[in-house]
DNA sequence: GCCAACGTTGGC
DNA sequence: GCCAACGTTGGC
């Protein structure tokens, strides 16, 4: 099993929002960067995701969702009418993918970006370096007992 | 709202 | 293949 963070702009799609879907569970469509399709590729199911709000007061990490199904081809990026709309994607050969995740739980606190920044051990990781904009990055087994170990 | 950082596009 | 221009992300 495997680690992940995705980040979202809680205006657009929060954590609560995906707690109230049907079944608490949502396709994670619209990801338009190929370094983070290149890891919605390797997930499995089972695997965690810290789910992260940006554009938020304030930024962090806000609770944790899984994922439960396998990356598939995004739809969106077919219909022009969607934001995501990628015309260079065709349906005999989809350019991206979505996977399906599901809600799990809300941490009793916002662990936010600024206290990321401080932890030592976290130092190395892409999400708080600067200038980082992977909006779906790999978090290794260390990492994530750290982030949890904050609560 | 501003702007730095980054990815992508397109002219050459 | 280079790189300037442009669009987007995301912190502040």
């Amino acid at each position: 099993m495997a680690y992940w963070l995705m980040k979202t702009e809680p205006d657009v799609f929060s954590l609560d929002d995906l707690k109230n879907q049907p079944g608490k569970k949502e396709g994670w469509d619209g990801v338009r960067n190929y370094q983070a399709r290149n890891n919605l590729k390797s997930m499995q199911v089972g695997d965690q995701v810290f789910f992260y709000h940006s554009n938020a007061k304030p930024t962090g990490i806000v609770g944790i969702a899984s994922v439960v199904r396998t990356a598939y081809p995004d739809l969106s990026a077919f219909d022009p009418k969607s934001p995501y709309f990628d015309p260079k994607s065709k349906r005999e050969s989809p350019q991206w993918v979505m996977v399906d995740v599901r809600y799990e739980s809300t941490f009793s606190r916002i662990i936010t970006l600024d206290e990321l920044k401080k932890i030592p051990a976290l130092a190395d990781w892409a999400l708080v370096q600067k200038g980082n904009r992977l909006s779906v990055l790999p978090v290794t087994p260390q990492q994530w007992k750290t982030v949890m170990g904050l609560l």
